[in-house]
DNA sequence: TTTAGTACCTTGTGTTACATAGTACTAAAT
DNA sequence: ATTTAGTACTATGTAACACAAGGTACTAAA
C-alpha cells in the first residue's frame, strides 16, 4: 500500500471560495423568501430586490422555480395584480402552514449556526 | 387571465421540515471539515464522530467523495498510518492554502448569518 | 476458520441553483 | 402607427452535491 503524500492536481484552490460562498447560501434561501413574504406579500422582482439588500444575491432562474415549488407544496398562494408600469405581477402570500413551516425553519437555523459555530471556535487557536 | 387562488398539490408541507433542515446543512459542511482539520489530522470516521457531538450528522457516501473533491483541489494532503484495531487509517491534514481557503470560509461564513438574521429579524414581529 | 468490528471506497439517484433564452405586457419615442 | 426600452414572468438544460446502498479489506477474538 505505501505512503503517499498528496501530488495530483494542486489547481489553486482559493479562487473557490466565491463559488463555495454561493454553495452555502443553497438551502437558506427558503427560510430568507419565506421570512420576506412573512413581512408582507410581495412579487418576485420584489423579493430579489429585498434579498439584494442583504448581500443575498439571487437570480430569476434561481427564484421562479422555488416560489412555484413552495407553492406546489402548499406554504405559498398568490394572487395577480395590475401594473401601471408594465405587466401584471405575481403577488405571492405566505399560507398559515408557510407560517408554521416558517417556525420550523427558524430554529432549525438557528441549531444550525450553534453547530457549526462549535465546531469553528474550537480549531480558532489552530490556525 | 383572471385571478387565481392556490388550489394544487396541498401535500402536508410541514413534515418537510426535517428535510429542509438538511437542506440546510449543505455547503457549511466544507467548512466543518475544515475547522476541524485545522485542530488537527483525523481520519474520516473519526471526522464523522466529530461531526456528530455538534449535531451535524453526516454518513460515509457523503464525507468520503468531499475529502477526496478537497484533496484534489490541494486543500487536504493526506498519509496512511496504522491501526491496532482495524485496516490502516487514512490520515487527512489541511494544507498551506486549506486554512488559508479555511479563513476566507469562515468570513463567507459569518457574513451569511448577519445577512439571514436580517432578513429573519424583520420578519419576526409578523408572524 | 469463522465472526465481529473497524475502515475505506464506489455507483446510482434525486434535488437544486444557476445560466441562458424566450414570451408578453406597458409606455414613451420616432 | 411602429419601434424601442423597461418591466415581469416562464421554460429548458446543466453541473454540483448529499445521500442511500452495497462492496472490499484488514485485525483480533471466539
Amino acid at each position: 500500500m505505501g505512503n503517499s503524500e498528496n501530488t495530483e492536481k494542486p489547481d489553486g484552490g482559493v479562487e473557490r471560495a466565491a463559488s463555495a460562498q454561493a454553495q452555502m447560501r443553497k438551502g437558506v434561501l427558503e427560510l430568507c423568501i419565506l421570512s420576506i413574504l412573512s413581512q408582507g406579500d410581495a412579487y418576485p422582482t420584489e423579493i430579489i430586490d429585498k434579498l439584494k439588500d442583504t448581500k443575498l444575491v439571487v437570480v430569476e432562474g434561481t427564484l421562479y422555480p422555488l416560489l412555484t415549488r413552495l407553492k406546489n407544496t402548499g406554504l405559498l398562494g398568490y394572487r395577480w395584480e395590475e401594473s401601471t408600469s408594465g405587466p401584471p405581477r405575481k403577488y405571492y402570500k405566505l399560507t398559515e402552514i408557510g407560517a408554521q413551516y416558517l417556525k420550523e425553519l427558524q430554529l432549525s437555523w438557528s441549531e444550525l449556526v450553534e453547530a457549526v459555530n462549535k465546531t469553528i471556535e474550537k480549531g480558532k487557536n489552530n490556525i
